[in-house]
RNA sequence: GGGCGGUUAGCUCAGCUGGCCAGAGCACCUCCCUUACAAGGAGGGGGUCAUAGGUUCGAGUCCUAUACCGCCCA
């Protein structure tokens, strides 16, 4: 036997890696004769593991994919990770408090390298995930937004918009979170609503006339208040807009955020933005813990004042309130205001307070210094690309919803106050101020480059050894496993040989060459040996001072270069002891002397000396260091120090289409595969994501980033709701593949993906969508089995084009050209659930239901000529079906074509996809065919109206209406008996009704059944008349079409005769159900005279 | 408050630029283990296309309003 039985996970198992072994999968960048289609995989997150609106995210772009490769497109889909800032920060953070390590404890370093432990793990997972699923993307390109070369790339994208003047800093409010100690985005902000209070609180004017009463849900924020803020048409308050307030309790100073310090007056201000129907219609302004107050500070040119400290505590411009938890402060406050008669009233009030997604924490407005990018300028050419259409959203709806955003865009808050990610490539002078901005283009040794890479993805610290250095190159790369971190550079980064690197000999010559060197001392005890040694070491090793030297001689070179050694030895040392030697030549002769043989008491030796000349003993030099003198461009200190912060994930993630090929070097693959053709996400990152690739895309690359965009839908559980895993109802679609098969699930996703709606997605989809599976596998066995029979000693046709076909097979392959072109133009609209149900539809109700059928007779008993053609077709479009198929069902699809006799590849991914193929249209024979399939239903129908069992065989007249079909249903006779289940079958065109038969009424033919006996004369006098009904019904619709006026004027001509022809075609088997009453009517009459 | 989308069979949804009697899957009812498939086959019932107007020869499809539901932005 050729199959067995269908079993999704013994299949689906083994061809995913012959695939990839056969690399089918990967893309050729040098290969420019065939068009491209190129792909970037929104890489996941690799924070856990993939659920079911990934698995629909693969499944839309894997399909699509699969089919232009097939269509011979050179096809790169390329996949990745995201490192996903603050959430892959979030699950290490809480993997490490349920082993009891708190992340601050454990300090920025150590954290990342957690981080570093953690990340495989997950990208694994991932992966294998993304494999069992069957997507075709290409593993040999995958990246990672946080390797080595996007590093660099971020750090080119950084330095290029601010040295543009794209990229600002700025005061700015952002949603802390006191627990975590960390930004977050509005996204990961949930509202909750809450039950609080409205206080009514009294200000008192400057000049003594009286207060103005505010309404305040968080009356602890009223330390910071800068103003108060009245509606400017508000007439209770017009005549106040001008004055000041004294600000209640505060009477201390405050200091703004930038130092500066102000008094407790404030002024009142007019401003659009306060609801005169909330509260009293004046409210207090605080621009430094509330967002809305922060825009209105920034129109009136407020100043902010900052009063709580990262973790919610009131800090120093709270004054008495200091140290206070910002809880503690609301209470203490209130208090405070009642006694002094400025509290007016409290009121109950529902409001909706942000809590961390996260930690849970009360989220507080927070403001804080942050790096800006400047949108505008970049969202103009971005707003321009979809506007005239050179990128098209499918649907064309969020092609609105983008441009609105963009016409309105923010600029971007790209700083986040967390550990994990690309940290910002600024170094701020710590002796001018000045602010630097470094990329490795400031290098032109590439080697240099390498290491300033290194160095800025905290590989290596500022100062580092050949091993520090060797180790890392050689180390396995994170992303490609299989490359070490210097093939990485060479092979992905840079794009060609590093020599100066390629091993330890090389390495150690170029640091020799081209950096500082540091040598690193220790005493015999292993400890590290103070200052003064260090420094003459580090003048010998760097040839400031000779082989031997002088007190003078060491003199005269510290004065020099005093500020770079001790810059560099206290990054290494920490404290510098024993600055004093160098304080003049002869306390430093009389310390060299003291620590040189022979006259050494302290048993420290570290010099020879004779008559006052010296020369190190190099045997004390453990180990070499070596140090990137990154100097601030102003004042060319050494002195730097980087910024704390990373940058937003998305900042990284906007680079993808360009940044994954290369940029920014030029590559092949940048040159070849970009702009890239499609880009698959959903609509929840438009604004996130999309938004910011095109502007990155326009900027960088002066060109779009992607020709299409398709937004999917969101998945959500069967009841419509968002599947989340407090909830409970997620689908898991690893449990999905393991229960119904990947092929199942993705037949499931594709079908369901309607453009514009949501997707509920039950698990009984899936299982159903098994069964089109089975039936996939139980036809083809059919075919296969047959085929193997018949194969022992003959052959079949590969082309079907010159045999000689009977009307059942011109009718399939008729059929089956409409199916190619149908799914064709479905696909190429991406109309995924077209495309499929059009499979579907085909495969199942033409090919297995009637054609399956009607081909047994000559498939089981024709001769060997009819058997040959019969087995040739019946191959042939299981073949064409299987590679349409193979881009929704790839494992199924697989595991059966290899079994065909013959194939035009060695695998379905890179067989040739279906063609419409006009000479295989027949239009006639398929009208014909139509015609009997109406027939057989017919004659199913009227078994069904009588209950006849289908185990009963009836003997069928049929009286043909046309003569071609009367030889269609001479040359189909044993096939109409199979499927009519038809004993004895007379077929004449001069037929009379046979009494006691039931008519069957259709197109081409009236089939005349006789139930022997069980005739229900009444019974079918009902039938028919209810037909006729139904038809009449029909007609009169058609009849009042066709009598208007307009409508024959206005409608087009070939709807008015289509409109005519069925009119007619109504009419005749109204006349035809009419004469069969009439005819039953008499025998009714007859029975009764009986 | 502004914007977008939805409301079609018991359930989940298709239905394109208006044009046969509005479709599918699941569920339901009747019959059948017929040699590819019971994960199957054959037949059947079930819809005033949310409501009210309008445009049109013709409206599930276009327009307006209303109701309800959902999402996004503020």
């Amino acid at each position: 036997m050729p199959l067995g039985e269908y079993n999704p996970k013994q299949i689906e198992e083994k061809w995913y890696k012959v695939w990839l072994e056969n690399k089918l999968f990967e893309a050729n960048a040098d290969d420019t004769q065939r068009p491209y289609f190129s792909v970037a995989m929104p890489p996941p997150n690799v924070t856990g593991s993939l659920h079911i609106g990934h698995a629909l995210n693969m499944t839309l772009q894997d399909v699509i994919v699969r089919i232009r490769r097939q269509e011979g497109y050179n096809t790169l889909w390329l996949p990745g990770f995201d490192h996903a800032g603050i959430a892959t920060q979030w699950v290490v953070t809480r993997q490490l408090e349920e082993q009891g390590i708190n992340k601050f404890d454990l300090g920025r370093e150590k954290f990342i390298e957690k981080v570093w432990e953690w990340v495989p793990k997950a990208k694994e997972t991932i992966k294998k995930q993304i494999e069992k699923l069957g997507a075709s993307c290409d593993w040999s390109k995958q990246r990672f937004t946080l390797d080595e070369g996007f590093a660099r790339a971020v750090r080119e994208a950084f330095t290029k918009l601010y040295s543009e003047g794209l990229i600002y800093k700025a005061p700015y409010i952002v949603n802390w979170d006191p627990k975590d100690r960390t930004a977050i985005s509005d996204l990961e902000v949930e509202y909750k609503e809450e039950k609080g209070n409205i206080w009514y609180i009294r200000y008192p004017l400057e000049d003594g006339s009286g207060y103005i009463v505010v309404a305040t849900t968080r009356p602890e924020t009223m330390l910071g208040d800068t103003a108060v803020a009245v509606h400017p048409e508000d007439e209770r308050y017009k005549h106040l807009i001008g004055k000041r307030v004294k600000l209640p309790l505060v009477n201390w100073k405050r200091k703004t955020w930038d130092g500066k310090e102000i008094d407790n007056l404030i002024p009142i201000i007019a401003d659009d933005y306060v609801d005169p129907v909330f509260g009293t219609g004046a409210v207090k302004i605080t621009p430094a813990h509330d967002p809305n107050d922060f825009e209105i500070g920034q129109r009136h040119n407020l100043p902010i004042v900052v009063v709580m400290d990262e973790t919610a505590h009131m800090n120093e411009n709270a004054g008495v309130y200091k140290g206070l938890d910002r809880y503690e402060a609301r209470k203490k406050i209130v208090e405070d205001l009642k006694k002094e008669g400025l509290l007016e009233k409290v009121e109950e009030h529902v409001h909706n307070v942000g809590h961390s997604q996260r930690s849970g924490a009360v989220i507080e407005p927070y403001l804080s210094i942050q790096w800006f990018v400047n949108t505008k300028k970049l969202a103009k050419r971005a707003i321009e690309v979809v506007e005239n259409g050179e990128i098209s959203f499918i649907p064309e709806s969020w092609k609105k919803t983008y441009l609105r955003w963009m016409y309105d865009i923010k600029d971007w808050c790209i700083s986040r106050q967390i550990w994990w990610g690309h940290r910002i490539p600024v170094w701020y002078c710590q002796d001018c101020g000045e602010i630097n901005v470094f990329s490795d283009d400031m290098y032109d040794n590439i080697a240099k480059k390498v290491i300033f890479n290194m160095y800025g993805d905290t590989r290596i610290s500022q100062t580092f050894s050949l091993k520090e250095i060797a180790n890392y190159l050689f180390s396995k790369n994170f992303t490609h496993p299989e490359k070490t971190n210097l093939e990485f550079y060479e092979k992905v980064v840079f794009k060609r040989e590093i020599p100066q690197l390629k091993d330890e000999t090389h390495i150690k010559s170029f640091l020799e060459e081209n950096y500082i060197k540091v040598p690193v001392l220790f005493s015999k005890k292993e400890e590290l040996v103070g200052f003064p040694p260090h420094v003459v070491f580090y003048l010998y090793a760097n040839r400031y001072i000779g082989n031997s030297f002088t007190a003078k001689d060491v003199y005269e070179a510290y004065k020099k270069h005093e500020k770079e050694i001790k810059f560099i030895y206290s990054q290494i040392i920490g404290e510098l002891k024993k600055e004093e030697i160098f304080k003049d030549i002869q306390t430093l002769e009389k310390w060299l002397t003291d620590h040189a043989y022979g006259n050494c008491e302290i048993k420290k030796i570290f010099f020879t000396e004779t008559d006052k000349v010296f020369s190190v003993i190099e045997d004390n030099i453990v180990e070499m260091r070596y140090f990137i003198d990154l100097r601030c461009k102003n004042c060319n200190s050494l002195n730097l120090k980087q910024d704390e912060d990373v940058l937003d994930t998305w900042f990284s993630s906007g680079l993808w289409p360009f940044g994954t090929l290369g940029w920014p070097e030029k590559t092949p693959e940048l040159e070849r595969f970009y702009p890239t053709s499609l880009l698959v996400t959903g609509f929840d990152i438009i604004f996130f994501w999309v938004a910011r690739m095109i502007m990155m895309g326009m900027h960088f690359m002066k060109e779009k980033p992607f020709e299409d965009v398709y937004i999917h839908a969101l998945v959500r559980d069967e009841k419509g709701e968002k599947m989340s895993k407090t909830k409970g109802n997620v689908i898991d679609p690893l449990d999905m593949i393991e229960l119904y098969g990947a092929d199942a699930l993705r037949f499931t996703l594709t079908v369901l993906a309607a453009q514009g709606r949501d997707i509920r997605l039950s698990e009984k989809r899936i299982e159903g969508y098994k069964h089109f599976a089975n039936k996939i596998w139980n036809a083809s066995k059919f075919v296969l089995t047959n085929l193997e029979n018949f194969m022992v000693n003959s052959s079949i046709y590969q082309s079907v084009n010159d045999l000689d076909l009977s009307y059942e097979d011109k009718w399939i392959l008729t059929k089956l050209q409409k199916t190619i072109e149908k799914a064709k133009d479905a696909i190429n609209s991406y109309k995924y659930n077209e495309y499929a149900s059009t499979l579907y539809n085909f495969f199942w109700h033409e090919y297995c239901d009637w054609y399956l059928e009607l081909v047994k007779e000559r498939v089981y008993k024709g001769s060997d000529k009819e058997k040959q053609i019969v087995l040739s077709v019946l191959v042939y479009v299981l073949d064409k079906s299987l590679k349409m198929l193979h881009s929704i069902m790839p494992f199924i699809t697989e595991e059966i074509w290899q079994k065909l006799p013959y194939k035009d590849a060695d695998y379905l991914p890179v067989a040739k996809y279906p063609e419409k193929d006009e000479k295989l249209i027949f239009e006639e024979e398929t009208k014909l065919i139509e015609a009997l399939k109406e027939l057989i239903i017919s004659i199913r129908t009227v078994r069904g109206d009588f209950n006849i069992e289908p185990s009963r065989k009836l003997n069928v007249y049929i009286k043909p209406l046309d003569d071609n079909f009367n030889k269609v249903l001479n040359k189909l006779e044993n096939g109409i008996k199979l499927l009519a289940k038809v004993n004895e079958l007379t077929v004449d065109k001069s037929l009379e009704r046979p009494p006691n038969t039931v008519v069957a009424i259709s197109k081409l033919a009236e089939a005349y059944i006789d139930i022997s006996g069980a005739i229900d004369v009444e019974k079918e006098l009902k039938r028919q008349e209810k037909l006729l009904k139904d038809v009449e019904k029909s007609i009169s619709i058609s009849e009042k079409k066709l009598s208007n006026e307009n409508f024959i004027k206005k409608a087009p001509t070939e709807v008015v005769e289509k409109e005519k022809a069925l009119y007619e075609e109504l009419k005749e088997k109204a006349e035809r159900i009419k004469a069969a009453i009439e005819n039953l009517k008499s025998i009714f009459s007859g029975k009764e005279e009986n």
